[in-house]
DNA sequence: ACTGATACCTGGAGGACCGAGGTATCGGAA
DNA sequence: TTCCGATACCTCGGTCCTCCAGGTATCAGT
């Protein structure tokens, strides 16, 4: 399945910040990941993922570490604190995104509670 | 409330869309029912709005006409039967990528039928 | 020795939004 | 009367994000 890419921008850092939740994870991984838990929905290009991780973390959302296994070097990211609470302002802020699509598209009957 | 500009990338024809389907609108007509109909949620600006519906109307999803009222003149657009089915394909879209969103925060439990 | 998968990265093109600015009319207030 | 805010349309430029294509290197299997 693909996407208007227009979709899932906003939404790919949440994503990631989201894999990183249960345990580290290294840029090719997460690509998998995403494709996995989204049922084969997501399919982020590299080029998309790892500017991506770049910028998480020089906002301190993520931090790194490098590690060989069988002599190939893995970059695995671990989820800060900082980007713990970046994480789950950004559930809430698509929490809310998602009622007010729904809101519309149901022409307008939906109830805020 | 304001969102991550991201979000609302992919999903504005969607809405726009999806307001014409009742009734004929214009656009600052359409500003301020997405802000109603979405619980204040959503503020789309007009630097946003109109070249979405000046490409919109080039593709053949709406049709214009201009209609005066006390002098004040307003464009109306209208859903045409192609933007109808534009509309169905977005909404379909939208719901798989939700659904997607969905089955990655809940740490790929999610079940797809 | 070669190819494909793994694993990382960057650069440029294209697309989408938004803020700021511009034009014009109407109604009400000072 | 004059001015200002609301209504109503539009465009331009900056910024951000995604994607494609390309580049590097190692490892496993043929």
């Amino acid at each position: 399945m693909k996407f208007d890419k227009g979709l899932m921008a906003g939404s790919s850092s949440m994503l990631v910040l989201s894999l990183l939740k249960k345990e580290d994870m290294y840029g090719y991984q997460m690509i998998e990941q995403l494709a996995k838990r989204s049922g084969d929905v997501f399919e982020m290009g590299e080029g998309t993922l790892y500017p991506i991780l770049h910028a998480m973390e020089k906002s301190g959302y993520v931090s790194s570490y490098r590690q060989a296994i069988n002599g190939r070097e893995r970059k695995y990211y671990h989820l800060t604190e900082r980007g713990r609470k970046q994480l789950d302002a950004k559930k809430e802020e698509w929490k809310q995104f998602s009622k007010g699509v729904e809101g519309v598209l149901s022409g307008g009957a939906y109830a805020f509670a």
